[in-house]
DNA sequence: CTGCCCGTTGCCGAAACCGCAACGGGTCCT
DNA sequence: AGGACCCGTTGCGGTTTCGGCAACGGGCAG
């Protein structure tokens, strides 16, 4: 809304950290920029930004003022929400950060099937990885975050979280692709391996469990994409790993769980930003989506 | 500041119920408002005033958005306070709804001794009876109250909280003002009484626990102001009642507790809003108002 | 020393804001 | 029923604010 625009200013140019990158970004000149600042400075009776020879950084009152400019804006979104909830038609947008293996068939359907229901809610998912999304909830980038094995935080305020083993992938011919249950991990050692790489949670925690045995897996294909991954094992007879959300329903494919006594299972997790109100349409979503999870874990328990 | 200008003109509408009002207050002229709130219900595309004869009422729309522009001023105004903070002098305003019980003694001596830390504090003081006070909190046009007897309500955040016994209050002369301790309910009634008034929580306080005795009291005189009575007790051989923090130390006056079998102790409470966050003045005030009110009664008690 | 990118400033047109006066529609009192 | 009164609203014109353009001075790298 028009009352915070020169506020939007300040954040822009905290975010791109220059007056010139900012101005760029916002379709204005950099001396409107200049002035705007320097009323806002005035009226604080404080600079908010170090002039540095690259550009702008804040300083400590910048940073608070910031914060609050960003709550400003997240908590109008909220109302306006709320507002429009109240005249029947929900709009609003959710905003999702999200780690990769949940792209494949969790993020679709739930965002699907929501939308089904609420066509004027608008979606924008990001795919992070577990630290990126939790900053990306501290920067209110994000307003709910689905990830594997996020570090613990105070800021985190964690809706549903529950296990997820992770599993062997490999094509339906492959010597592994036989017996139903368990894997113990060191078959799948002996054969030609194609895992993620070290930016995805699954590797670290693949990593840490070898680690503790003294062994180091020498992958032959490594690659921060799951989706590379997966097409890599229709084509050749790799195997990998990844957890069950990510394995889409195709009957090329084969997984097997890990021994659970050689690989734990990872820690899944849907959070918010402690504290902070979501807007209605986030929070019914988060709510979809909690009750949706335990659903499917329930499911995958029976079997 | 300057952003919020036009929010502030909603705030000031729904305040005063008219455009007209309004404007008056805002030394502006009522067309002037009338294109603001125009172009704000533009933007979030629904009305947020009711067009009544006799003027503006926030529909619930408005009631949102104006809880969210409170908000906002207040959380600015925090900012802002804290900012002031990095650089050393703490400045900011302290806005206290209080009974009229401790604008005797309390609330002069606290704020004199905080203010000698922080000059450049400004303080608010609004005397409220313990249900306004509450309604202060919650429109933040209060930050803190210090009452007695309030409502027992989900938005309270108590601070601090203690007892204080209902005292009888005479002058040096009176009969009843003879041997020191505790005195029955009984022998101030045989005298002649000058009560609070219903608007104050003491006499509710004493109505109670007359009504559950089958007694009414006949007072000859009743007022709403707690400082005429303590003249009128000067001046004639009436009997008062008042809790201690509102008695001045005058030799003149003198005062015994009612016997706790008569009339329970009142409860004192000092409080902010559940979920506000304070500006460092106001919490810092807080602070040493609770710390004082605890050695306080400390100190009473130890006679 | 020479580009290059940075924030900043003077000047001017455009847009937002506001005051003034007048209008139309309600309520209340006579 | 009529008139006084208060309400929100609108057309018009002046003032203030905002933003674009071009130019300046200053750090920094090659």
């Amino acid at each position: 809304m028009k009352h915070l625009r020169t506020l939007g200013y300040v954040a822009e140019i905290a975010r791109s950290g220059s007056i010139r990158r900012a101005a760029e970004r916002l379709n204005i000149t950099p001396s409107a920029l200049t002035r705007q600042i320097q009323d806002i400075e005035y009226e604080l009776g404080t600079p908010i930004f170090e002039r540095l020879a690259q550009g702008m950084r804040l300083n400590a009152a910048g940073e608070l003022l910031v914060r609050h400019i960003r709550d400003q804006i997240a908590d109008l979104e909220r109302v306006r929400s709320q507002i429009a909830d109240l005249s029947g038609v929900r709009r609003g947008l959710v905003a999702l950060a999200c780690s990769q293996a949940f792209v494949t068939r969790i993020v679709p359907e739930e965002v699907e099937a929501y939308r089904a229901r609420h066509p004027q809610v608008g979606f924008l998912v990001q795919v992070r990885d577990h630290i990126q999304a939790v900053a990306a909830l501290t920067t209110f980038e994000a307003d709910i975050a689905l990830v594997l094995q996020p570090p613990p935080s105070a800021e985190l305020h964690v809706l549903y979280s529950c296990h997820q083993p992770v599993c062997a992938l490999m094509r339906a011919g492959h010597p592994l692709a036989g017996p139903e249950g368990p894997v113990r991990l060191r078959d799948c050692l002996a054969h030609t391996l194609a895992l993620p790489d070290r930016s995805l949670a699954i590797r670290h925690h693949l990593e840490q469990a070898l680690a503790r045995r003294g062994i180091t897996a020498g992958p032959v294909v490594e690659s921060s994409s799951l989706e590379l991954l997966r097409n890599l094992v229709l084509r050749e007879d790799v195997v990998s790993l990844q957890v069950p959300s990510g394995i889409p329903d195709d009957p090329r494919l084969c997984s097997r769980p890990i021994d659970g006594r050689d690989l734990a299972p990872m820690t899944l997790v849907l959070a918010q930003l402690r504290g902070r109100m979501l807007s209605v349409a986030a929070a019914k979503f988060a709510d979809q989506l909690a009750a949706s999870l335990h659903r499917r874990n329930a499911a995958a328990a029976a079997d």
